[in-house]
DNA sequence: TGTACATCAGTGAACGCGCGTTCACTGATGTAC
DNA sequence: TGTACATCAGTGAACGCGCGTTCACTGATGTAC
C-alpha cells in the first residue's frame, strides 16, 4: 500500500481501476453464460461483488459494457485457440484450431469460451447496436486464421478462413443448444469433418 | 357461410380456428424477425388483429406458441428449400440447396426466411426449454439433406448434412448479423465455397 | 503532528417501461321451446 | 317464426416482476494548513 503510493498513484484511482476490471471479467462471464439480454447490469455488478448503483460510475451505459467485454473476450479467445501453434507441422495448424474450438470441452464451457454463441444471433434479430464490436472481431479472427490455412484451388485463404469461422460458431452454438443429447455430439464430429476438408490440402496434393 | 354451416361445422368454431392460424402466422413472423424473446405475446396478437388477452384461449403458454410456430416455420423451410430439385442432375442438388439458403436475398428477408438464425443462440443461452422442439427441426432437415448429398470418403452423409446445416445456419446468421457491410456478403460466398466442398464429390472421382 | 474540509467510489431506493399471465366482462352467435 | 337463455371468442385493465437508468446520500480516503 505505501509502495504504490510511493509510485504516485493514488489509492482511489488504484481501487477504481481494480473494480473496473472486476466488472468487466463478471461482464464477459455472463454474456457467454446468458448472452447480451441474460447479462443485466444488476447481475453483472453482483458477480463483481457491487451494488447496481455504482455501475454508471464505470460505463457510459449496458452498451459500452457490452462492447468492452466484446472486445476483451474476442482476444483472450484468439490467443488462446491459436497459442502454442508454431511447435506444429504448418499443414496441421488450421485442423488443430478446428479441433480446439470444436470440442466437447468448449461445448461445455460455457463461462470462459467464445462469445460469438451468445452474441451472434442477438446482433442479427434485436441487438444490431452491437454490429461494429462483432465486425471488428470477426475481422481480426479471420485475419490470424488465413495465415494457419492452406492454399487451395478456386478459393482465397480468407475466404476459407471466413467459412470455417461460419462452421465453427455454428456448430457450436448448435452444439450447445442440443447440449445433452447425441446429435450434439454427432454436430460437433460433423462440423470437424466438414473443417478439415478446408483445414488440409492433401487431398488436392496425393 | 350457409354452406358451412350445411357441412356441419359451427360458425364460432370455424372462426376460432382461423384465428389461431392468423395467430400463429404472427408468431413466426415475428419469431423470424426478432427471435424468441423479441416476439411478445401483446405484439403477436396485434400482429393478428387481435387483443392480448384472447391469447390464453389459443395457447396454454408463449412457451407453447414458440414451439408451435417452430415446428410450422421449419416444414415450410423445407419444403421451399427442396422444392423442384428432381428436376435437377442428381449431382448438383446439394450445392443448390446450399446456394438458396445461403444467398443475398435470404439473407435480407426475415421475415419469411429460415427461423434456426433467431432460435439456436437463444436456446443455447436462455430458452432451454425449446430444446425438443429444435431437436426433431434439425433431425428432419438433415434426414431430407443427406438423400441429396454424394458418397465421400472418410465421412457419412449423414455427418456432410449435419456439418452443411451447421455452416448455412452459421453462415446465414453471421451475414445478418453483419447486415449492410462488405463483410456480409464476403461471408456468405465463404461458407458457399466451403459447402461445395461438402456438396459436390467432383474432385474425388476426376 | 493534528484538525477541518474536499473528494469520490460505492450504496440503495426509486423511476418508468415492457413483459407473461389473469380475469371480470361484453356482445355476437347458437340453441331450446 | 319469435322469444328467452346459454355459450364462448375476444376485450381491456390489472397483477407482479425484472429491466436500464437516476440520484440523494454515506463514509473512507486524500489534501491543506
Amino acid at each position: 500500500m505505501s509502495d504504490a503510493r510511493s509510485t504516485g498513484a493514488t489509492g482511489k484511482a488504484e481501487q477504481k481501476q481494480r473494480s473496473h476490471e472486476t466488472i468487466l471479467e463478471s461482464a464477459a462471464r455472463l454474456l457467454r453464460e446468458r448472452g447480451i439480454s441474460g447479462a443485466s447490469v444488476a447481475d453483472v455488478m453482483k458477480g463483481a461483488g457491487l451494488t447496481v448503483g455504482g455501475f454508471y460510475a464505470h460505463f457510459a451505459s449496458k452498451e459500452a459494457m457490452i462492447d468492452a467485454a466484446m472486445r476483451r473476450t474476442a482476444k483472450a479467445m484468439r490467443d488462446r485457440l491459436f497459442s502454442r501453434l508454431d511447435d506444429k507441422p504448418a499443414a496441421d495448424r488450421g485442423e488443430i484450431v478446428l479441433k480446439r474450438y470444436l470440442s466437447a470441452a468448449h461445448r461445455d464451457d460455457l463461462r470462459d469460451g467464445c462469445s460469438l454463441p451468445a452474441i451472434v444471433g442477438e446482433v442479427s434479430t434485436s441487438a444490431t447496436e452491437h454490429r461494429d464490436a462483432l465486425h471488428a472481431q470477426i475481422d481480426a479472427f479471420a485475419d490470424q486464421l488465413e495465415g494457419h490455412l492452406p492454399a487451395q484451388p478456386n478459393v482465397t485463404r480468407r475466404h476459407l478462413a471466413l467459412g470455417m469461422i461460419a462452421l465453427m460458431y455454428g456448430g457450436l452454438t448448435l452444439a450447445r443448444a442440443l447440449r445433452g443429447t447425441e446429435l450434439s455430439d454427432e454436430v460437433l464430429r460433423a462440423c470437424r469433418a466438414l473443417g478439415r476438408l478446408a483445414a488440409r490440402s492433401d487431398r488436392e496434393q496425393p
